[in-house]
RNA sequence: GUGGAUGUAGCUCAGUCGGUUAGAGCACCGGAUUGUGGUUCCGGGGGUCGAGGGUUCAAAUCCCUUCAUCCACCCCA
């Protein structure tokens, strides 16, 4: 059977690597004006550091969708379903504690789940990461989410949804459980197959419920938000302030919820209309209590990632013009074999400054055009014996035809103004944030 | 784990009351054009019709099984 990429992976293709690129190469702008510092974690990681993150409440789902083997020294390892319990490993081991507060880390790169594949989900995807650790201020509450939407506008997406909403802490949560068990005990038997489930084992997420009728009966409940203790409650309208006064738009939503129990009060979410069912660009949320669960200080943070795989996806729905693959300025066609070793050296000095490539046989002028046209060159420079004669090459503009001989030694000269009179799309300046507003 | 759709050339696809050597466009190679490309014209290579089994004189086509892909459910760090 012909070998295949393994379900839920693919390849990233040349035509497609200068999308990741320019988007990485922006995230990195944004969050770098910001004070952000990159950090690279591995991709594995002894289990203990996801087991410990994720706590007690390590739901079966999701202990069974990492992807964890045994190597040969008889550790268990886990290859990183997410990246914040790897960045707080690292946080901890380094000692960053005692760095000036609070410690700003992006990260991206491939994470692993064990899960069904569909639109905007695959079994290895890549995020990009980001932890503010270290504070407990609203500001860097609003910080974050601000931070998310600066990345993904300055990517070049415009129809981005931010929701707000606050889980509370502990007792926010239970308390507010308790009430969701109780308002929906005496409907439970109009509640769908699916939430009546989610209402013994997490009740918050019957919240989540696509069910239209589910959201009629939940319409007339109160929401975490209107139930949180009052420390939360000042903590929610102070970040709601920052990102007011910092016009960042949001909308609150009363009834988000998270999956994992380590997070506390704020909690966000981004959503793009146009790529499909799997609808979160990407999210996050404050951990106060994480760190010290992974044998560190007690230190707060406040988190986020998106997933790259569905902002390209939204980029393409959007029609963003995003760079293709790069072509050469230059193709260099050998015309007999003298001219092959000739070519290659001329290519390799040219590559000094542009992207050059040529021809390794020697070729009639026809074939060689072609050759250059079909590698996208602008020119295409000819090299044969009636060029040895006198040192020269002959230099076609592919796009008008024109044509011209020049001495060799003026071609690095000629081949510049070329390039200075239409500059490589993909080399041209990208928008930063404040031209995407 | 569940459901639906789809699997035919490198890519996008046509081809079902079962009936010659299975087609198109794009891509690739060659020629028209042995020192001038991209347009055009002519020609060519390329197929276990996802796989296995069955029915039939005859299967891409009908039946069974299986695998894969996509979308959705579930779940979602």
């Amino acid at each position: 059977m012909r070998l295949s990429a393994v379900k839920g992976t693919y390849d990233v293709l040349p035509d497609d690597q200068p999308r990741w690129r320019a988007l990485l190469r922006s995230t990195a702008e944004v969050l770098g004006r910001a004070g952000v510092d990159e950090i690279t974690t591995p991709v594995f990681e002894h289990l203990e550091v996801f087991e410990k993150s994720v706590g007690e409440s390590a739901d079966l789902v999701v202990q069974k969708e990492m992807y964890t083997f045994e190597d040969r020294g008889g550790r268990w390892l886990t290859l990183r379903p997410e990246f914040t319990a790897g960045v707080l490993r690292a946080y901890i081991e380094h000692g960053m504690y005692t760095w000036p507060a609070p410690v700003k880390l992006w990260s991206a790169g491939p994470a692993f789940r064990a899960e069904n594949v569909q639109r905007g989900r695959f079994r290895q995807f890549h995020q990009v990461n980001c932890e503010l650790i270290g504070g407990r201020s609203a500001l860097l509450d609003a910080e974050a989410i601000a931070l998310l939407v600066d990345t993904l506008r300055a990517a070049g997406l415009a129809g981005v949804h931010v929701k707000v909403g606050s889980v509370g802490d502990v007792d926010d949560r239970e308390r507010y459980n308790a009430y969701l068990r109780q308002a929906l005990a005496p409907v439970a038997d109009e509640l769908s197959e699916v939430s009546r489930e989610r209402l013994r084992l997490n009740p918050l997420r019957v919240l989540d419920s696509k069910d239209a009728r589910d959201q009629a009966l939940l319409a007339r409940l109160q929401r975490p938000l209107d139930l949180l203790g009052p420390e939360a409650r000042a903590h929610f309208d102070d970040v709601v302030a920052a990102l007011r006064r910092w016009d960042v738009p949001f909308e609150i939503d009363p009834a988000i919820v998270r999956g994992l129990d380590y997070y506390r009060f704020t909690a966000f979410e981004v959503h793009h209309a146009g790529i499909g069912a799997q609808s979160a660009l990407g999210g996050g949320g404050r951990y106060d209590g994480l760190v010290a669960n992974l044998g560190g200080p007690d230190v707060p943070g406040i988190g986020w990632a998106f997933g790259i795989e569905r902002v390209l996806d939204a980029l393409h729905g959007e029609a963003v013009a995003l760079p293709g693959r790069q072509r050469p300025l230059a193709y260099l066609v050998p015309l007999d074999q003298e001219a092959v070793g000739e070519v290659a050296a001329l290519a390799r000095a040219l590559r000094a400054e542009h992207r050059v490539e040529h021809g390794y046989v020697a070729r009639n002028p026809g074939k060689g055009l072609r050759d250059a046209d079909r590698a996208g060159a602008k020119v295409a420079v000819l090299r044969g014996a009636r060029e040895r004669a006198d040192e020269h090459v002959v230099v076609k503009d592919l796009r008008s035809g024109a044509q011209q001989r020049l001495a060799l030694r003026a071609l690095a000269e000629h081949l510049r103004s070329v390039e200075r009179s239409e500059p490589n799309p993909d080399e041209a300046p990208r928008h930063g944030p404040e031209s995407a507003r």
